[in-house]
RNA sequence: CGGGGCGUGGUGUAACGGCUAACAUGCUUGCUUUGGGAGCAAGUGACUCCGGGUUCGAAUCCCGGCGCCCCGACCA
């Protein structure tokens, strides 16, 4: 392993953040030490999902096997989810991965968008199949077709389906979480009598993952449009929630789509209006991925490994024992479980770890699975009735009174929380600048920014500027400040500004 | 599909064309240890990616495959 500064070909930008004292891997010391963030961005971002024991490929190219403790992570996330979406009516269901090619070809912009990546099967059961069947990239075919069957009459709507399910997108390049041939997701699918009512609920949807984002993830977001060129295959528009990571690339997080009219009336998505006349649907659809896991690791986790928020972090609080003689051994033990039991009453996710192993050994693999708050009970702790407390994200340690851990621990874990979020938001607020010259522009992308600048609209442009710099507009926040002024590239007058940065 | 890099025990690496392919780590056993990655001892483990060639002799040189990683194009 060289030991030499390296930089990243496309000069993205190395963040910098903590120092460590291993300024390579130490190959003395096994597989387990991480390349800096500093030194190589895309080598630590792998290292920290081998460390924390997340993820890895599969013997299919381009494929992840998520293991246990990635996973975990992802149950979390649906399971808050999943009650966020309950609340505004939306049902779970599940349809076929298997899509009719046809069902495909209807929705021309569709098609378009996801010819170069759909994977069909053709042969089954022995024999080559009369119609080829898709492995389905989204489900809105296949759905709606569905749907159109279940709607008769307003009195159907508004139709709110949501299912957890797989998709294949054959990517060409492969990246674990962020890029994968088969990723898990959710996908939300809406029917309204009409468009306004549509509109609303795409904004909805998105306000629940910014919701989830900046409350549970604690990743700041910036919600807005997508440009036409950006937005989704077939959709009316494309609504996005976008955040930024410490590279300064930017984290398309989630999505949702008012899709207009555009799929009801390729699938005959009809219903008896109250006027008694027949009319289309007006329908949404909205989606998050494992894509977030990748984001969660770029926004938090540190050259030590995996920093996990509190809010989302499968093991909360991990009390490792450390015990220097056998006589010891039972009470540190059962003193360790009834702390445990203590923190379980007040719904706090506990694991002990009283394995016979040094405890450095412990202290650094919890640290690298990003275990929030970490207590030590040793034979000391016992005699002054205190334990040894370890905070994750700021690396900080205390002796803390026994009597006391429930509360200390409970509101260790909601600073954790807010210390996370703050410092994201601090983080994005240094990154995000505002332009006015195409010369501070390109230095500003170069330097791995998120940029605000006007921009008057043309579509042409924007693919320039794309060929240029490889910076594409994120988004036309919500937030956007209407001024008048001159499009950065082309001169153009432009009413607004709107975000560019580079991507994943 | 282009550009770059790399294929050696499970993992990370070393070896000028020349002894039995070395070192670290892991794993197994035993003893000793335990408040930030322990120590000692014994053991385990590689047709050096595959196929051809050059040579007295190839992990090393040449040709051809295959595979992996990184960077682009495509995308959530």
């Amino acid at each position: 392993m060289s030991n030499e500064t390296k930089t990243n070909a496309d000069g993205s930008i190395n963040a910098g953040g903590d120092t460590n004292n291993n300024t390579k891997k130490d190959v003395s010391k096994g597989s387990n030490i991480i390349t800096p963030r500093s030194q190589d961005y895309s080598e630590w971002y792998l290292d920290v999902i081998k460390a924390a024991d997340m993820a890895e490929y599969s013997p299919v190219k381009g494929c992840m096997i998520i293991k246990p403790t990635g996973y975990a992570i992802w149950e979390n996330m649906q399971k808050e989810l999943d009650a966020r979406f309950k609340e505004t009516g939306v049902e779970n269901a599940y349809f076929p991965m298997f899509i009719p090619e046809r069902f495909l070809n209807k929705e021309k912009e569709h098609v378009e968008g996801f010819a170069p990546e759909i994977a069909v099967v053709t042969h089954a059961g022995g024999k080559k199949l009369d119609e080829p069947l898709v492995l389905r990239p989204t489900s809105e075919t296949i759905m709606y077709d569905t749907f159109s069957h279940w709607i008769q009459s307003y009195r159907d709507l508004p139709l709110l389906i949501n299912q957890w399910a797989n998709v294949i997108r054959w990517e060409m390049r492969p990246r674990l979480f962020l890029r994968t041939v088969e990723f898990l997701w959710q996908e939300g699918h809406t029917v309204h009598e009409t468009e306004k009512e549509a509109d609303e609920r795409a904004r909805e949807m998105l306000e629940i993952y910014r919701d989830f984002a900046e409350e549970v993830l604690a990743i700041p977001v910036i919600l807005g449009v997508k440009t036409e060129s950006e937005k989704f295959a077939g959709a009316f528009k494309t609504y996005c929630v976008e955040a930024i990571m410490q590279d300064g690339k930017a984290l398309q997080f989630g999505t949702s789509h008012h899709l207009g009219q555009n799929f009801a009336k390729a699938f005959d998505v009809k219903f008896l209006g109250r006027e008694n006349t027949m009319e289309y649907g007006w329908q949404t659809s909205w989606g998050v991925s494992t894509r977030m896991i990748g984001g969660l690791i770029m926004t938090h986790a540190d050259d030590k490994g995996l920093v996990l928020p509190p809010k989302i972090a499968g093991v909360q609080v991990v009390i490792t024992t450390i015990i220097n003689n056998d006589e010891d051994r039972d009470l540190i033990i059962a003193k360790a479980q009834e702390v445990s039991s203590w923190l379980k009453e007040e719904g706090i996710k506990v694991k002990i770890d009283s394995r016979d192993i040094r405890p450095g050994e412990k202290f650094y693999e919890w640290e690298r699975k990003g275990v929030p708050v970490r207590l030590e009970l040793g034979k000391k702790d016992l005699a002054n009735n205190t334990l040894f407390m370890a905070r994750r994200d700021t690396g900080e340690k205390t002796s803390i009174s026994a009597d006391d851990v429930v509360v200390t621990v409970a509101n260790t874990l909601e600073a954790i929380q807010a210390n996370l979020y703050d410092r994201a938001v601090a983080y994005r607020k240094e990154k995000e600048k505002v332009v006015d010259t195409w010369e501070d522009f390109v230095k500003e992308i170069e330097a791995g920014n998120f940029v605000h600048a006007h921009w008057s609209g043309d579509a042409g442009v924007e693919a320039q500027i794309k060929e240029e710099t490889a910076a594409t507009i994120r988004c036309i926040p919500f937030d956007q400040k209407m001024e008048d002024g001159v499009c950065i590239k082309s001169g153009k007058p432009s009413k607004g500004r709107v975000v560019f940065a580079k991507s994943y």
